[in-house]
DNA sequence: ATCTTTTTTTTGACAAAGTCTAAAACTGGA
DNA sequence: TCCAGTTTTAGACTTTGTCAAAAAAAAGAT
């Protein structure tokens, strides 16, 4: 993120020490938890309430400056990566997330077969596996999919 | 679902009333939701615990005899349509779901461009949109999505 | 500056969806 | 029948998030 003080002010949003705290954080920390983000956010300005957050968090997302994902067994996480339509990459073990770009045209797989009249604005993929280290720490991919072991971003 | 019966012995699960209800109701309604299939199980048998609806839907899952799906902002959906990699479409605005077959070949976006030394085990693809029924009734697809409207299965 | 009005932030209660635990009720076999 | 192992149940608890009202802060208008 260049500049999220700019960024603010470009969508009306008046400048306040705990949205920049949480911006600041997304940035940093792509693919964080709203839990995450509150320690991120606190460690930079000391204090921030959990409805601060989430506040924050949903009103950047509404405006479109940072982008949501919830992928199944996993609260939602943020990025600030957005206008850009790339997928995730999940680890079924730790939960650890990765970008990866579309691995098709444009905006492939943004054609269902048969779309049952719905009005689709968006193919969501995410591709599901074990992390490097999760690999390497014998976990299996089960359907069961606790969420903890490693902690990277 | 030919015969539920049949199929949890093939899975050496003992047969008990509950778990046949539970299999049934998910059979009779794709896509519902665990409270939905508690419903529609009582309807069937008169009485069932919510625990138990969970230990049931949890075994099946695991067993591989029905599939869940978590789309962002819905409780987990079951379906017994297994083993076929298909994919959804969900509403923005009630929530209604619908399978559809793979946009592309046999088991397609299932590579993605840099897979980041993950294993790779599944491409989950689901198609965001509005159904006919809420884009009559004026629901806009918005970032925030509640979830309720008009009900089907 | 001062006062007023509108936004933000905070606090604490609440809600939805599931899980954990221990007890009770069933199995199926010896 | 009696025992051992499952299933089912009930109820407390956890996690993730929202709601609502009060307090604090910011923005505007005199």
């Amino acid at each position: 993120m260049r500049d999220p003080e700019a960024t603010l002010r470009q969508h009306q949003l008046p400048v306040t020490a705990q949205r920049l705290a949480v911006l600041r954080a997304v940035s940093r920390h792509p693919h964080a938890t709203a839990d995450a983000v509150a320690e991120s956010a606190r460690e930079e300005i000391g204090a921030i309430s959990r409805q601060s957050v989430y506040n924050v968090l949903n009103v950047l997302t509404e405006k479109g400056i940072i982008r949501r994902i919830q992928p199944a067994d996993s609260p939602a996480r943020y990025e600030d990566r957005v206008g850009d339509n790339h997928h995730h990459l999940v680890c079924r073990a730790c939960g650890q997330t990765e970008d990866v770009c579309c691995a098709v045209g444009g905006a492939p797989c943004l054609e269902a077969h048969d779309d049952h009249g719905f009005k689709i604005d968006e193919a969501e993929v995410i591709y599901w596996g074990l992390c490097p280290a999760c690999q390497r720490a014998g976990a299996h991919a089960s359907p069961a999919r606790p969420l903890s072991p490693h902690h990277h971003d």
